[in-house]
Parts: structure tokens; C-alpha cells; sequence
DNA sequence: ATCGCACACGTTATAGCATAACGCAATTGA
DNA sequence: TCAATTGCGTTATGCTATAACGTGTGCGAT
């Protein structure tokens, strides 16, 4: 599940992505990149598609919007569940990682002979300069 | 924040998700409802909103739907952070807090002075039964 | 009592998010 | 060479959510 070389579109829309300061929605970057050929929102979603399968880019489902993923070059997969603190002030989103959290979900799946799949944890709020 | 008697329209709506077996979107609902004179989404929408504030109903972001609490008659916003594991064969959603996550991402926010407003956990995959 | 306010409600219109279905081109491997 | 796979482009459509307007009702303060 390594990431492979990207097609072009594949690499356009990673690219909007790698440079925002913050999550953008599929039709942000639509627009983002019509001067570079896109049309129609499917070229986005399908770039978006296997950007997500291959690890280096996340959805971030309570707000429609995607990331790059905060590690580089590394496979984001490998690091366990993905929890993201999403500022709705400045839109700002810090990832995080905590193995404890994913024990206790680990544990509470096995008990129930849940198979999971994908897990989202995500914590919308202020950012501490928002806040002040 | 303990849930007033609820309006028409919110009972309506409260209705149809706790005799529903399972998360239901805001326009299945509108369907469930039209023979009660329902026309428009924004009747579903902003009932569910109020249900939402009262802590009765929880929104799943992941799949744009809406489950009634899994404790009948309790204020759900006093167990802590609320998770789920969606079962995406059969739709069936299970309800459950741990108090150790719970811990853990408070941590994690305390840390960074990140306010946290509201947090989202949710596990999709299959349930026991699907996983077979 | 009546004025002002808050709230629920109804309706129309629109905005925003996501995918179905078709066809074409390039690549690859049997 | 043929078939299978994958990426791509386009059109059309469906699903999710909210903006903006107006109506009516209850209720407390003056």
C-alpha cells in the first residue's frame, strides 16, 4: 500500500494540498486547478481517491475537506489511527497520534469481534490563538 | 442544556429515529415524514439541530446521518465523549464511551491549549454478525 | 394592554458535496 | 494480438445543507 509514482492529476491535486495552510474541500480544488485543465469534480475525487488509499493525503469527514498528511514521504498508515484537532476559527488542523487511545479502541473492538476498518477521530474547537 | 418538551415537529423527527434501526440521513427522515406534512429538509434540519443541542440525537459525520442516544432518557452530553462503530454491511450502530480516551485526548488538548467544542470517534467497518 | 422580543414554523431558492454512466486512450501481461 | 486494467474526460444527476424571506404565537416588561 506504498504509494506508487502519481499520475499527473494525482500529483497536481497532492500538490494544492502539500501548499494550503489548511484543509481545502474537493470544489477548492477544482477551482484551485482549472487553470491547469480541470473541469469537472470527478478529476478531483478520483485523484482524491487514491491519494487516500495510498496514505499521504486525509479526509477530514466533519467538514468535507482534505489534508496532506503531516508526515512526509512516510506512509501515514503505519503510524495507527489519525486524530486530527481542527481549529473552526482559523481552520487550522494539527494531526496526532496516541497509541493509547488506539489500545482502548483495539480493545473495545476485539471484545466486540468488530472488524474495523477506518476510524475517525476528530476534535473541532478553537486553537489556543483563536481562544485567547 | 436538559431537553424542554419537545415541539411538534422535533417529536416527529425524535420519533422516527429511536423506531428506526439504525442511523437514518436528514432526507429519509423528510420521507418517513411527509405524510405527517412535512415538505421541506430545512423542517428535518432544524429539528435535528434542537435534538442535537439536547443531547437526544448524534449526528454521524462520517455517513451524513443522524441515530437517536443509545440511553433513553439520560442526558447523553454527561458520559463524556460519545463513539460509534458503524457497521457498514448492515447499517447497525453501536453506542459506547470509554472514559480512558476520554482522558487521553483531553490530555492531548490541555497540552496544545486547544479548546475542545466537540469530538467526533467513529469506527466503520463490520460488526460481528456481517464480518462472518 | 400592547409593545417588543424570542422562537418555532413554512416556503422557495440556492449552495455545496459526491457519484453514476458513458466512452476513449494508454499500459501491461498472457 | 487480445483482454484486462487503469487513468482520464464529459455530461448528467443525486444527495446534503443552508440562506433568506415571511408568518404566527407566547410571554415578559413597561
Amino acid at each position: 500500500m506504498s504509494a506508487p509514482a502519481l499520475t499527473k492529476n494525482q500529483a497536481l491535486v497532492f500538490d494544492v494540498l502539500e501548499k494550503a495552510d489548511g484543509p481545502l474541500s474537493a470544489y477548492t480544488i477544482l477551482d484551485k486547478l482549472r487553470d491547469h485543465g480541470f473541469r469537472a469534480p470527478l478529476q478531483v475525487y478520483r485523484a482524491l481517491e487514491k491519494l487516500l488509499e495510498y496514505g499521504v493525503v486525509h479526509r477530514l469527514e466533519s467538514i468535507n475537506s482534505f489534508v496532506a498528511c503531516a508526515h512526509p514521504g512516510e506512509n501515514c498508515h503505519s503510524h495507527g489511527i489519525v486524530a486530527f484537532a481542527i481549529c473552526e476559527s482559523c481552520g487550522q488542523v494539527m494531526e496526532f497520534h496516541d497509541h493509547e487511545v488506539d489500545h482502548r479502541l483495539m480493545d473495545w473492538t476485539k471484545a466486540k469481534k468488530f472488524k474495523a476498518e477506518k476510524t475517525t477521530i476528530e476534535i473541532r474547537g478553537q486553537c489556543e490563538a483563536c481562544a485567547a
